[in-house]
DNA sequence: TAAAATAGTTCATAATGTGAACATTAGGAG
DNA sequence: CTCCTAATGTTCACATTATGAACTATTTTA
């Protein structure tokens, strides 16, 4: 039989959870106007740091939204001259999307911003402190991919 | 001079912190339809936890949307009978906004779901790992609200 | 080679959210 | 008491985010 766990740590684990992901939203929603782009537009951006070419296929699965969707952030960011297409070579169903110059440029100024929000997190603490904070955030994050096992 | 951070460990914080951003979307995508609410309005039963009574106001600035948009989320949840209006007697301009026992029947539900979620997770570790985590945790938001700073 | 699978677009629709204009009511300065 | 201002909420127009179905155009595969 499991043990249960204290009351007041439940609430305060909820709280805690809850004012870091609204802390997430804000700064999301701030970036947004900070660099003149719709937070999905953003979003997408971003990950391109991980990979030079990706499909819109590939970029639906990484945003986790429709393809369709997809279709319509890539409009907004090839209006912008920050992505271009291109067919590929092999199979022309598929178009790949790659960073012009622009687009690389911008993907710099942002990332270095969100860099700095995160350094700066850590700095608040002492080495030892930043430490057992990335073990337990580790931790943290493999026991909530655990609990998805509840959502079916 | 600041001491600067560990790349790895800024990469891996950063990581860390998109992740578990991530598993609350989910979880809140998740519930909305296992409620079959829409997430806005999931979120304003919620916050009806704290308080017996709100006004439109009210609930505007702790969903942190404009008061139009409360309107909306109100229609909702008047129409499917989870909410309802009260004229306050002291100003006629406001209108209280209280649960029925219909909704209240289902806060409790979500309220059940929610806890079930984040017990699970605390469950996933050993009394110690808790402690130290929830410690961990109110550092991180402290450390990130502290951060807000830099955003103006 | 015909059928099934894959990649993307288009379109209709819904949810989420903002901001301006408006009506109503409360409250204070003269 | 009256007029001006502030506060509360609603309505409307618009933008953004997102889904799903239908469609086109290419592979793949059976």
């Amino acid at each position: 039989m499991k043990k249960t766990v204290n009351d007041s740590q439940l609430k305060q684990f909820k709280a805690l959870v809850a004012k870091l992901f609204q802390c997430c939203q804000e700064r999301m929603q701030y970036q947004s106007e900070k660099f003149g782009l719709p937070e999905a537009e953003l979003r997408c951006l971003i990950i391109f740091g991980d990979e030079r070419y990706l499909t819109a296929k590939g970029i639906s699965l990484k945003l986790n939204v429709v393809k369709s969707r997809v279709t319509k952030i890539l409009q907004g960011l090839v209006k912008k001259g920050f992505i271009q297409r291109i067919q590929d070579p092999k199979d022309s169903r598929i178009t790949l999307l790659t960073l012009t110059p622009e687009g690389q440029r911008k993907l710099e100024e942002i990332n270095q911003f969100i860099d700095s929000i995160h350094m700066e997190v850590l700095l608040n603490m002492v080495p030892e402190q930043r430490r057992t904070l990335l073990k337990n955030l580790d931790l943290l994050s493999v026991s909530m991919e655990a609990v998805k096992e509840l959502m079916d």
